[in-house]
RNA sequence: GGGCCUGUAGCUCAGCUGGUUAGAGCACAGUCCUGAUAAGACUGGGGUCACUGGUUCGAGUCCAGUCAGGCCCA
């Protein structure tokens, strides 16, 4: 006996029953344990921040990190989810500061960097619990007992240590890093600080002259809109493809100059003033030009001065001519690097500018603005000065214009890794979609430029260089005892966070002054890209563990981890061990809300998942996201979609289930999972159920998730409405004989490998049917539907005929219908004959062998084919442009217009025949082959007709007598049926039937006794009302009037 | 400004290496079917396949450009 399932489903409670069995049973422990021993599969947890509540975004994230790990455990490997926890950084900080009300980091040093930071490691874990909530209701099977967490000394010991081997490989250097930044704050911002304070501004426009030093007259224009940058000016960039020309004009003040700039510009900067082009060249042509320094406040310690070359210069604005400062600009800094420039700083931290600029010592940039214009017009450099109104960021806080500003800071050489970084890349990692691997993600490293790593804040991973206050020598250390080795003190216990390791100093080696630690903390992405290593305290423990763990062979995570996450794993990866950190990754595109916008707490379309979680229940929320588009695909998401889930195919699943259940409970059947099918139909299902299984297995293989799991949804439809619909009357009859066993079978094999090909994706409602299905006939079955092997296809019951053939046998049905619908007449009213007309003689036999099928479903006395010669039908041809305009190309549409005016009736006989037809075209002879013109049949009168394409079929819709009475006794049974089902009689029930009707139906009843007696289980049929009294049904139908009792019989 | 992605019915999405009349589901309307079904079948309305140009006998599909949206970077 199965466990009564009622068609009714409550998915949230099935789900929580599913839920308790796996945590009393330990199911997601034994996923473990009873893979011990066998191959590992590695998986990585990309680790969230744990801060803020989790929404429907990451709900799509542990979806598809989940399916992965299960598809391949029930494959037979092994596989240790360990969970993790990203907990540095600034979002954190955030959160603090914005509980106190802290607006700059003076704020936090006052309060206290110790108890600042004591509250950044509480408030991570704020909403660990709506985390854990959330993880276990959405069966994201992940160990978070044992995660790794990136705060923890251990982890930090294993960071340090790969930052030391980078140390002593020579990959840490400090240099200088161009930011956004606040001079009155003090402090670098985010970009998405920057994102929020952009705002109209007014500035100045300036076009200054540079003269060159070796062409005498001649001065390249620069345009600036930062005429304050201009004393850290060390060079130009032109662009080297870029045209520009030398261009002559008459000064006011009498006398010619000449001018350099790009070509395309020389109408907005000259306006209608006439100027004669002297000279037109290639950018390139002035590549280390040397021009006059408009300033010397500062020698420049390097060659400085001259023209450079840059892609990034632009003829959208200015003169195509680009001043750099590299301390003021990232393209400027870049340049620099690229071409050894100088770096001048100009300006100090408050903005102000140093006392080496002596005319405007101690004044801030911006308002030294006009002063700098003053002065280059009095030394005749300015060429032209305007007001120009652009967008400027400012400060979000205080609205204080922001400087880009160059700030010292460490770097890592991963640049020297380019090539490994690209070939590795290439070589070794499968990504989903394709496109990312060389497209954003190989892009991006082809154009690597070294990690900057160094930030300045409070709660992170400390930077571990040590340097002495006086001579400068530099120190790093790559673990715990190593510090305590160097100051000679145990440091076991001492918290690896600001402001305890700052506190920690021994003599410089070299000249016994105080080595100090560098205030830098590091980048939280080095954190979580170190979790291959860091996650095991490697190398100081789990050396096993480490080597069994890494690479991974699968990580998921939203697409936006291209430079995040993905990038920092597989740098660091490749500089510490020459290799990848994953073998496969797949990408997820973000979910929007139903307007296509991000979702938003403030604006109110951010969707709770737990109202989703509530209604339709964590296997729907699931399917939508593997279904829905392929993983990187944005996701326009609502709820109804959810719903729609639940509606179209878990309940249709569900009640196919439910039938199961309830009839196999009726007969007891011994059922089994292998057998030779009989019955065409059981043959048909279990063929596409095989090729099902072979497809889904592939598509797991390849990453494909919309492959392993649409199909799915397409076979539960076919099984439900074609086969269960057919098979429905097999399961009924009352002899329990082999086919009736046949049947069983074959649902039943269908059910419980659907709930394997389902427990990936749908791992509640899988073990619901698996453990009633499964676990009830088979004691020694696997404890839970994951942890059962893996279907596999059996190519001996693929038969690709049978599925085309069923597939067309479904396509004539369906044209039947049509027809029907068209003639109006409706299904229960049989008919005399319907004839079809196919495309092939293949397509002919299928025809003929399901005719049975087709007249039942029809309802129609016999089924056969149009033919050729004896029918009132007309015919067409149809010149096929696949076949023919392949073979004959450019010749194809007058072969197709000759072909078409044929005589139909002729050409369609040759080639329905299977033979050649001969066609001349402008003397020239073509040989037609039958595949390569299209019969198209039309019946002529008589006959109601439904077509598509060369398909056809035509109903015949006269009624005799005996077909009408056949109907009437149809209309009969179902309104007994009817009753049957309003009184709630068991479906074995058996009663005794009382009818009042008119002479025709009478007569009909008479007639078709013995097929309504079994059709509504009636012992008796009596012509006339009982004497009880109880109030007839009465209804009328077809011109017949009839009143029914029925009564069930007590057995 | 750059790289990448996306644009097909009111909505959510298919459309294989170019080839017959561009499909499905949802939603709407009608008819039918039903002793598993909250379902199913059929019919109908709804599309300049974002736009422009090109290649080709033939373009939703290939190429170039434009526009719109998104992500990442500058």
């Amino acid at each position: 006996m199965f466990k009564p399932v009622s068609p009714k489903l409550d998915v949230t409670e099935m789900e929580n029953t599913i839920l308790k069995y796996w945590k009393a049973q330990e199911i997601f422990k034994k996923t473990g344990s009873e893979r011990l021993g066998k191959p590992e599969y590695v998986f990585y947890e990309g680790p969230p921040t744990a801060n803020g509540k989790p929404g429907v975004h990451h709900v799509e994230a542990r979806a598809f990190k989940d399916m992965f790990p299960r598809y391949k455990i029930m494959r037979g490997y092994h596989v240790s989810r360990r969970g993790g926890w990203d907990t540095h950084g600034l979002p954190v900080e955030i959160e603090v500061e914005k509980k106190h009300g802290f607006t700059n980091k003076q704020h936090i040093e006052d309060y206290g960097i110790a108890r600042f930071n004591e509250e950044c490691r509480k408030s991570v874990f704020d909403y660990i619990q709506d985390w854990e909530k959330l993880t276990d209701r959405i069966a994201f099977w992940v160990d978070l007992k044992e995660a790794y967490v990136t705060y923890t000394n251990e982890y930090i010991e294993s960071v340090w240590w790969i930052l030391k081997s980078f140390w002593e490989k020579g990959l840490l250097y400090q240099g200088y890093k161009v930011v956004p930044y606040c001079p009155r704050c003090g402090t670098p911002l985010s970009d998405h600080e920057v994102a929020q304070g952009y705002a109209e501004a007014k500035d100045p426009s300036v076009f200054v002259r540079l003269p060159l030093v070796d062409v005498p007259n001649t001065a390249l224009l620069i345009w600036t809109t930062t005429p304050w940058t201009l004393p850290g000016n060390v060079a130009v960039a032109v662009h080297p493809d870029v045209e520009y020309v030398t261009v002559e004009r008459d000064l006011p003040e009498g006398g010619k100059e000449r001018l350099i700039l790009a070509k395309l510009l020389m109408e907005k900067v000259f306006g209608d003033e006439g100027v004669r082009i002297v000279d037109s060249f290639k950018g390139k042509k002035l590549d280390h030009f040397r021009y006059q320094p408009l300033f010397t406040f500062i020698p420049p310690d390097k060659p400085a001065h001259f023209v450079v070359m840059g892609d990034f210069v632009t003829t959208e604005d200015g003169t195509g001519l680009v001043h750099m400062a590299p301390a003021f600009g990232a393209e400027d800094m870049q340049a620099a690097m690229t071409f050894d420039l100088p770096i001048l700083m100009t300006v100090a931290a408050d903005g102000t500018f140093i006392p080496e600029i002596t005319p405007w010592r101690g004044q801030f940039v911006k308002d030294a603005d006009p002063l700098i214009i003053k002065d280059l017009n009095t030394r005749g450099l300015l060429f032209r000065s305007e007001l120009y109104t652009h967008t400027y960021p400012f400060c979000w806080r205080c609205d204080t214009p922001l400087l880009y500003y160059a700030r010292g800071t460490w770097y890592i050489r991963t640049s020297q890794f380019k090539d490994r970084l690209v070939e590795i890349n290439r070589n070794n990692i499968n990504w989903v979609p394709a496109h990312v691997k060389e497209g954003r993600f190989g892009n991006w490293l082809e154009n690597n430029i070294d990690w900057a790593l160094g930030r300045e804040r409070f709660w992170g991973t400390p930077l571990p260089v040590w340097e002495c206050e006086e001579c400068k020598h530099q120190e790093c250390v790559g673990s715990v005892a190593e510090l305590s080795q160097k100051t000679g003190k145990d440091q076991t216990e001492l918290d690896l966070h600001r402001p305890f390791v700052d506190d920690i100093h021994w003599s410089c080696p070299e000249c016994n002054s105080s080595m100090q630690r560098v205030p830098e903390l590091i980048d939280v992405w080095f954190d979580s890209g170190s979790m291959p290593v860091a996650q095991w305290h490697y190398p100081f423990e789990n050396q096993d563990l480490f080597k069994q763990q890494f690479p991974a062979d699968y990580i998921c995570e939203a697409v936006d981890q291209t430079r995040g996450w993905f990038y920092s794993l597989h740098a660091i990866s490749t500089m510490l061990f020459d290799s990848e950190s994953f073998k496969n990754v797949v990408c997820l595109g973000l979910v929007l809300d139903r307007d296509g916008q991000k979702m938003s707490k403030s604006r109110g379309t951010a969707v709770d998942p737990w109202d989703i979680l509530n209604s339709s229940g964590a296997d729907a929320f699931r399917w939508y996201f593997y279904t829905s588009g392929p993983p990187h695909a944005e996701r326009r998401f609502s709820p109804d979609l959810v719903t729609d889930i639940v509606r179209s195919f878990t309940l249709t699943l569900w009640n196919v289930y439910s039938f199961f259940v309830t009839y196999a409970n009726l007969d007891q059947p011994e059922v089994k999972e292998n057998f030779q099918p009989d019955n065409e139909l059981d043959k048909w299902l279990l063929s596409t159920l095989n090729t099902l299984v072979s497809n889904v297995t592939k598509a797991y293989d390849e990453y494909n998730v919309p492959g392993a799991t649409r199909p799915i949804e397409t076979f539960v439809e076919n099984l439900s409405t074609w086969y269960l619909r057919r098979s429905r009357r097999r399961f009924w009859k009352s002899e329990s004989d082999s086919d009736k066993q046949a049947a069983y079978n074959t649902l039943y094999t269908a059910l419980v490998t659907l709930s394997k090909l389902l427990a990936p994706a749908m791992p509640f409602l899988a073990e619901e049917i698996y453990q009633n299905l499964v676990r009830t006939v088979d004691p020694n079955s696997s404890e839970s539907v994951h942890l059962a092997d893996w279907p596999t296809a059996h190519e001996y019951l693929i038969d690709e005929t049978l599925n085309a053939d069923m597939a067309l046998v479904m396509k004539m049905v369906s044209l039947g219908h049509s027809a029907r619908q068209k003639a109006n007449r409706k299904v229960r009213q049989p008919l005399a004959e319907v004839a079809l007309s196919v495309k092939s003689l293949d397509e002919r036999k299928a025809i003929e062998a399901y005719s049975e099928l087709i007249a039942d479903e029809l309802n129609v006395k016999y089924v056969r084919l149009l033919d050729t010669s004896s029918e009132a039908v007309a015919f067409s041809l149809k010149p096929l442009p696949k076949q023919l305009g392949q073979k004959y190309g450019n010749r194809f549409p007058g072969l197709a217009k000759v072909i078409k005016s044929m005589d139909a009736e002729t050409a369609a006989k040759v080639l329905l025949a299977g033979e050649t037809l001969f066609v001349e075209v402008d003397d020239q002879k073509y040989e037609i082959l039958s595949d390569e013109v299209e019969v198209r049949a039309e019946a002529k009168a008589g006959f109601s007709v439904a077509n598509d394409g060369a398909y056809m079929v035509a109903l015949v819709t006269d009624l005799t007598p005996k077909l009408i009475e056949e109907g009437l006794a149809r209309e009969f049974v179902r309104r007994v049926q009817d009753l049957r089902k309003q009184a709630d009689f068991d479906i074995s029930d058996r009663i005794d039937l009382y009818v009042d009707s008119s002479p025709g139906l009478r007569n009909a009843i008479s007639e078709y006794h013995d097929y309504i007696s079994i059709e509504t289980l009636a012992v008796n049929i009596y012509f006339e009302l009982p004497a009880d009294g109880n109030q007839p049904f009465n209804d009328e139908f077809e011109g017949e009037k009839v009143s029914i009792i029925i009564n069930k019989r007590i057995k």
